[in-house]
DNA sequence: CAGTATCCATCAGGATACTG
DNA sequence: CAGTATCCTGATGGATACTG
């Protein structure tokens, strides 16, 4: 292997330095929805996703904005109104994605 | 969305789908490995994973293996022997590893 | 509308000891 | 050598109610 390798047992490989920053749950579907969407509010994000929770949801978000994954912006208006939409950062990580809708598309059965 | 949606609120993309199957903490990493090196024994296996401890080491080698991405070799010798290595099938996972593994070399600091 | 706050369930993952 | 068998823990995720 040629990843960092630290001898606290803390990170072994790229592989898996990567598999952590997107490895939620809902992460990658969510900056899947935002590449092809281009931007979404809150509750349009919500609806894409059926079955998220607001507290998974909004901590997922955070996440991926402390990530710099994606951005966020909120209009002081009422009613209030937040627009996530994906980085350029963020568009770094289309590659693994497109592998993944490819891979899951071809051998995903509906189980 | 073009993946399967269901109504049970099971799978909702075809992403979700790939990384319900990749997503264990150990698994890219051990089918890294096994595609890099060939062929792997157990404890080999386990040398290369620093941390991993046998539970859950079997664990992920058996759920990979009933996925169909790794092939396990039982000789039935004293001391016995075990050699694990990928399928044809695991390979069609490496496009996947590999932009995980190319993001995760320039992104990933050593943290 | 877009979130927190709270409380709870689940389970992947880990430590350790034992076994064929 | 290559595993099970137990037991345990913390992180992750979920339901629901409340709020600016």
């Amino acid at each position: 292997m040629d990843a960092p390798m630290d001898n606290d047992g803390k990170l072994k490989c790229s592989i898996e330095y990567t598999l952590k920053k997107i490895g939620g749950k809902w992460k990658t579907v969510i900056l899947w929805h935002l590449n092809v969407d281009g931007t979404l509010r809150y509750n349009a994000l919500r609806r894409l996703l059926p079955g998220v929770s607001h507290k998974v949801l909004s901590q997922q978000l955070k996440e991926l904005e402390e990530d710099g994954f994606i951005h966020r912006v909120q209009f002081n208006s009422i009613p209030p109104k937040v627009e996530y939409s994906i980085t350029d950062f963020g568009k770094t990580l289309m590659p693994i994605l497109e592998q993944m809708h490819v891979w899951g598309t071809e051998h995903g059965s509906l189980e």
